[in-house]
Parts: structure tokens; C-alpha cells; sequence
RNA sequence: UCCCCUGUAGCUCAGUCGGUAGAGCAAGUGGCUGUUAACCACUGGGUCGCAAGUUCGAGUCUUGCCGGGGGAGCCA
């Protein structure tokens, strides 16, 4: 008989036919004469009840499955007479692929603290949460392909090894085969010119700078593949590993760039609603409520679009004790992005215009030349969701926009060469991939929406 | 990297004034004809994160190190 999905099964109009499900045994009940077996096998977050009755060939063998166990279940499903499903399976046999000891099986059916959970994260597939976060994750992937697919973006792919020393976006890891405890060296500095590329090389920070040369081709361009920072960064925000989406538009300036930003957070909330429903409403239910509701008030909102110089205003007239001065000049704090975007205006915020001084180099000098032409996106809950900007396109501008913030221009000829040769106006974005997991999930931490997250002093599996 | 909290049974935690280890859940055994975090009874289960120090005596006090959490910075 051929094997069919929890998920299929639990969607039938009808039973009164034979199945066979295959997956997880996630809880056992024994009665006198009879047993339930809850299975899930992966394709929902729901089980499938499964009935044993003492009468059944191999029932001494049923007694002995616990939580964990990996089985095949042949039955009839039928209508259930108890309570809390619709559906469920009168087996006829069941086959045990593999034990899971219950002396050792970390896995209990009570709830478990993600801290544990973290440190079994070869297991925690296999619970209900972060089944749910994986197919959620999985349908957020889909829905980013397809918004940028539907609108004609060319989905490309940007180094993961870069040779740019300074891309400026955060501390690199360095990619060598050099022997590191016999280095070569040349007048007291390491000889990168043994090493493999032959100059100093690193995991890419950002797809951002190759982004534009194709954009500057091609027309319109995503990325989206993962990020490497070796910050110090112990948050609930941050990973050493995550995956990033980054769209390049030529021809586009900073209200296109807004208006993309605006539609493509729409789009792949709604998507996730629509094809995750039952995962989203366990989270809704479990994790985080009024999960659905706020991000129904979002698909249905128009972002709020301030300037740099209006967030100060807003935030000096607010009369909240801040802990942090509100100074034109320096960056928003935390507290003062939460503020706006949760207190005042309670909806995403679209804060432009920041002082050039805490910005990259990249990004367009604003005609007052002391602004760019910068974008973050602000959500609830946990803050910058999106940053991006119109860039320089001027050649002159750009050179001396490198030159002030101690760069060297000579070694990004290339990105510069695209000033020099046919330039145009052009824009783009970085979204974080797992910050929006977290966002449409209501998970807390980031480390807990990823499978295997790579941290300070953490890359166990 | 900085500040605060924390580390005791498989898990979640309690442990008072320094006097030699507790609960719930899980697990094991038995019971129960429809369970839903099943229920009832019984049983087993400990390098108190690691190292040093103070003390007659340390889970408890002190110092250092390591891990975890929250917040900040950096950012996506």
C-alpha cells in the first residue's frame, strides 16, 4: 500500500478506507486491552491518533513503543468517538523501524525549555514548535522567491568568498589555508601571498556591492543565501551564520526602494497566513498572542514613512524617559526605534534621511550634504527588520565619500568602474532572513529559528 | 565586548541561620474498556558546572574559570 501524509489524511472529506502513515510516535496512552498512539510524521503539526486493540497481531509489541519510536501503521481510518480529532486510524498492524530507548530519549512529552531544546538541536526537529518554525521557514523561502519572480527580478548568486578587505559592513571571518601555527611572514606581517587566493580573504558580509554590478545589467536582482559575521554579538537578534535577501533595482530611487520594501513584507506575511495555518496558529496560541491578528493589521496598513530628522522630533517632544539622549547626529537607540514604531505609530515605520555620518558610504548624498538617501524599516517587536538606501551613483561624490570614511578607493575599482561606465540612479534593500522568521513566528530568539545556529563560542552540530 | 541574573535528579525547580539532598514531571513495575499533558499505586534515580580557599563541617560563604539567559553596543 502506497504511504500517505498526516496532512493529506486529516484534510479527507471521508473515511471508511484503508491507510498506511509512516513517521514519529510522539505519545502512548495503554488502556486495559488497548492502546492510542499519537504519530506524527512531519507534514503537519497535527498527529494522527492511532488505535491498537490488545486483539491485533503483535500487540506485545505495541506495549512496548515509546515516545520517540519511528513507525508504519497500517489501518482503517475511521471516524473518532472521542474528542479532539476528527480522524482516526484502527490499525491493523504496526511495524517498528526503530527504538527510542526511554531511559535515554531526551525527548519527553511535557514542555521543554528552548535552552534545553538548543542543546539537542538534532532532536528538536522533531517537536512541535520547531517542526512548525522549519515549515514556516520553508514557505517564508518560497514566498520570497516567488514575489521577486513574479515581478521579473533575476534571482543571482554573489560570492560567499570575497577578497574585499573592507566591505564595511562588520568584522569578517578569514578564509585561509595557511598553516596557522607556521605563518608566513614578510617584514613582520603575514605573507597573504602564499595563501590560497594569494591576498587576504574572508566570508562575504554582504552580496550588497556585487548586487549592484548586476543590477546595473540585468536591470532588477535579488540575493538571497547566507551572511557571515564574526561579531561579538550575544543577542536574541544576532547569529554568525544567518541568510539574507537583497534586492538591487537600477533605474529606482529611494520611494521605489520604500514602496518594494513595503509590498515584498506584505506579500510574504500574507503568503505564510494563507499556506501555514495551522503552524501559525500554534504559534499564535502557544508562543505569541495575537500573533495572526498583528500580522493581518500589517498586510493591511500603510508603513509609516518619517525622516531621520522627524524621529528626533518626535522622540525630544515624547516626554518618555529615554536612557539614551536624543541627539540629532547619532544613531537611534533601541529604545527610541521601539518607541516610535510600537508606541507611536504602533505599525511598521520607514525612518529616511539619517546623517551621513552614521551611515555606509555607499549611500546617496542628499542635496543639503549632510543627509543620505537611507531607509530603515521598523517593526514591532524586535526593531530593524530592513535596511537599504538609493546609492551614489555620482562618481565624483562616491570617491570622496570613500576617501572620508578611510577607504581606499583604489581597491574598489570595480564598484566604482559602474559609476564610470553608464551609471544610474539605483536602489536596494538587506532583509534578514531569520529576523522575519521570528517576526511572522513570534519566536524570541533568533537562535531558536534556524536549525543549526552558529553563535559566539557555539557551532555544535 | 560591557552590565545584571543564573548553573542542584533525564527535564523544570525548591533547598531558611553553614550541619551532609527534596518536590513535580519524566522513566521502570503493577492496575484501569475510549484516552487527549490520561488517571491511580509503588520503585529506582545526585561528581549540587569546574578548580581553589575559609571552616570542625560548604549545595549554601569568598575568589577564579567555564556554560546558559536577559539587556546594551554592533547590525540584518
Amino acid at each position: 500500500m502506497k504511504r500517505v501524509l498526516v496532512r493529506e489524511i486529516l484534510q479527507s472529506d471521508t473515511s471508511g478506507f484503508d491507510v498506511l502513515v509512516k513517521g514519529w510516535v510522539r505519545t502512548k496512552r495503554d488502556s486495559k486491552g488497548f492502546s492510542f498512539l499519537e504519530v506524527n510524521d512531519g507534514s503537519t503539526i497535527k498527529n494522527i491518533q492511532v488505535v491498537a486493540e490488545e486483539s491485533m497481531p503483535g500487540y506485545d509489541e505495541v506495549l512496548k513503543i515509546s515516545t520517540g519510536c519511528s513507525v508504519a501503521v497500517e489501518g482503517e481510518l475511521v471516524d473518532s468517538p472521542g474528542k479532539g480529532q476528527k480522524y482516526e486510524i484502527k490499525a491493523r498492524s504496526i511495524h517498528v523501524y526503530g527504538w527510542a530507548d526511554s531511559e535515554r530519549y531526551p525527548l519527553q512529552k511535557k514542555n521543554h525549555t528552548f535552552e534545553f531544546l538548543r542543546e539537542i538541536a538534532h532532536l528538536r526537529p522533531r517537536t512541535n514548535t520547531f517542526g512548525a518554525v522549519l515549515r514556516v521557514r520553508n514557505a517564508l523561502s518560497y514566498a520570497i522567491h516567488s514575489f521577486f519572480q513574479n515581478k521579473g527580478f533575476v534571482y543571482v548568486h554573489t560570492p560567499i568568498i570575497t577578497a574585499s578587505d573592507c566591505e564595511g559592513a562588520g568584522e569578517m571571518f578569514r578564509v585561509t589555508t595557511l598553516d596557522l601555527k607556521n605563518v608566513p611572514i614578510v617584514n613582520g606581517d603575514i605573507d597573504y601571498e602564499e595563501d590560497f587566493f594569494g591576498k587576504k580573504a574572508g566570508l562575504t558580509v554582504s552580496g550588497q556591492l556585487e548586487g549592484e554590478l548586476l543590477a546595473t545589467a540585468l536591470g532588477n536582482i535579488y540575493t538571497f543565501g547566507p551572511t557571515f559575521r564574526a561579531e561579538n554579538s550575544n543577542t536574541s537578534r544576532h547569529l554568525a551564520e544567518f541568510w539574507m535577501v537583497e534586492p538591487e533595482m537600477a533605474f529606482a530611487e529611494l520611494p521605489d526602494d520604500i514602496s518594494l520594501a513595503e509590498e515584498f513584507l506584505k506579500y510574504i506575511f500574507k503568503y505564510c497566513i494563507d499556506t501555514c495555518p495551522d503552524d501559525l496558529e500554534f504559534f499564535d496560541m502557544r508562543i505569541q498572542k495575537g500573533l495572526i491578528s498583528s500580522l493581518e493589521d500589517i498586510i493591511l496598513s500603510n508603513f509609516e514613512i518619517i525622516t531621520y530628522t522627524e524621529a528626533v522630533d518626535i522622540l525630544k517632544k515624547s516626554g518618555e524617559k529615554f536612557e539614551y539622549p536624543v541627539e540629532w547626529g547619532t544613531d537611534l537607540q533601541s529604545e527610541h526605534e521601539r518607541y516610535i514604531t510600537e508606541k507611536k505609530f504602533n505599525k511598521p515605520v520607514v525612518v529616511t534621511d539619517y546623517p551621513k555620518d552614521i551611515k555606509a558610504f555607499y549611500m546617496k548624498l542628499n542635496d543639503d550634504g549632510k543627509t543620505v538617501r537611507a531607509m530603515d524599516v521598523l517593526v514591532p517587536r524586535i526593531g530593524e527588520i530592513i535596511g537599504g538606501s538609493e546609492r551614489e551613483y555620482r562618481y565624483d561624490v562616491l570617491v570622496d565619500r570613500m576617501k572620508n570614511s578611510g577607504l581606499n578607493p583604489e581597491e574598489y575599482w570595480w564598484y566604482l568602474d559602474i559609476r564610470r561606465f553608464g551609471s544610474v540612479p539605483h536602489a536596494g534593500f538587506g532583509l534578514g532572513f531569520e529576523r522575519t522568521v521570528q517576526y511572522i513566528t513570534g519566536m524570541q530568539n533568533i537562535r531558536d529559528v534556524i536549525p543549526f545556529p552558529r553563535t559566539p563560542k557555539s557551532a555544535d552540530f
